[in-house]
DNA sequence: AGCAAAATTAACTGATAAGTACATTTACAC
DNA sequence: GTGTAAATGTACTTATCAGTTAATTTTGCT
């Protein structure tokens, strides 16, 4: 099942970004929708091109329409309704409706590493650097519900599309290398144990940082507790950053 | 529910003799159940009715479905398919699609349940017993990747349905009280810091188990990191039974 | 034996959703 | 200006899908 049809003809292969090489100048856009006229006549429909704009509004739209239904359930006709252009442009765009949820989803990815490389923990001792580093990832997560949720989509699809994607692979391994280091200079000043897989650390933040978002409203159903609420989330994250001082802790 | 005793189970599948296609005559129905004579001939228009098997092919199948696909992704006519039963029957036993899915989904936490009812910890001491209901979490959690996803699908529709089930509703906090006990037997002993609440723990211990399994594809696509190996996960046990320990540890 | 309720079957339907055809307009290079 | 490729709009097609209709068979009961 679940078969390319594979149209035949043509084949967009229309990724490029700005055709001019300039910075995308955000220009003015009038409504680009054109207004059929009572008399039945339509109007001159006349629309300025913006085609990194019709982009960006796309991606958008698509982002929050996949958050909200999975890759299944996101409807490519609701997306073309929410932006201020057409589902033609979807499918030039992005080809298909994989194709776009794939874009979004490298997107979301882009997004926590650019964060993760302008974190300059080198300043701080260890302990330290460790907790602000899991004070990071826990409050990205708890702030950016959306790449949760992409990324538990994307798991539900048994991270095909990640596989497929060249833009992703390998390259977020920073993530760990940045544990790898701070451990280390903790096992130089003896302030944590040896032995603990720096995997193990990774995981555990991920985990702890994952699982408040992930499954909020289970948890809210299941035990009645409100893991979004302001002051359970802070309590939480004090608690988090708390398991993990503890867990390399001598 | 049917509660009449099922007569004469057979688990017999049999050929969708399609009855070459004409419209509207008055059916011969070669039944599921028409069993081969022995001369190799079917029996015309014989089935043995069992309601309650007809109910669980269904819910096994559906199941499978919804685990693979989401409830959005899943295809009622697919799921009928791989009964050996028809949709009609679906919609008889369950309503509609969210019926089936609500029914599988209950079915998923009667079972965690069910287990979790059945520990008894008691015998054990605090610090033995928490790392006893830590490793049993965690493996439940990893052979039973049917019971997360379906969570995980759940979440993604903001727990919903289980909002609407009266059958899971707050009759899951045994998993809580479970701990609490253990936790304030720790706390007499002084085998465990005092100031650290249960919910917390709980959390801990779920997220980590529920992490392992719920992120395997995407951990693996970005890590090329295997959580699923054997080993890997043997390895990740001990990790969050330590992790948990130290947590409460004086 | 006969009847009503429960169980089951095959075929149908209306809606919807992804994707396409094709015309039209804009932007820009010369 | 004019030609052309990129960008955009409108309307359509085709498959699929959740849910139904209506007939038929089984079964428990009297």
């Amino acid at each position: 099942m679940a078969t390319r049809p594979t149209p035949g003809k043509k084949s967009q292969e229309t990724l490029k970004a700005s055709p001019t090489g300039q910075k995308t100048q955000p220009r003015k856009v009038p409504s680009r929708r054109s207004k059929a006229e009572p008399d039945g006549q339509r109007t001159s429909a006349s629309w300025t091109q913006d085609p990194e704009g019709v982009r960006r509004d796309i991606l958008a739209t698509a982002r929050a329409e996949f958050v909200e239904n999975g890759l299944s359930g996101a409807r490519v006709d609701k997306i073309a309704a929410q932006t201020s252009t057409s589902k033609r442009m979807i499918y030039y765009y992005f080809g298909d409706k994989e194709g776009l949820y794939r874009a979004v989803l490298e997107e979301a990815y882009a997004g926590i590493r650019k964060l993760e490389k302008n974190l300059d923990l080198g300043a701080l001792k260890p302990t330290e650097a460790l907790a602000a580093l899991t004070g990071f990832t826990f409050d990205y997560h708890a702030d950016n519900p959306d790449f949760v949720r992409l990324v538990m989509v994307e798991n539900i699809h048994h991270a095909r599309h990640l596989a497929t994607s060249s833009k992703i692979g390998a390259l977020n391994s920073s993530a760990i290398d940045m544990i790898r280091e701070i451990y280390g200079r903790g096992l130089e000043d003896g302030v944590f144990r040896p032995g603990i897989n720096p995997i193990d650390i990774h995981l555990t933040i991920s985990a702890l940082s994952f699982y408040n978002v992930s499954n909020q409203a289970s948890i809210q159903q299941v035990f009645g507790h409100d893991m979004a609420a302001p002051k359970a989330r802070l309590r939480r994250r004090h608690s988090v950053i708390d398991t993990v001082t503890q867990m390399v802790s001598v």
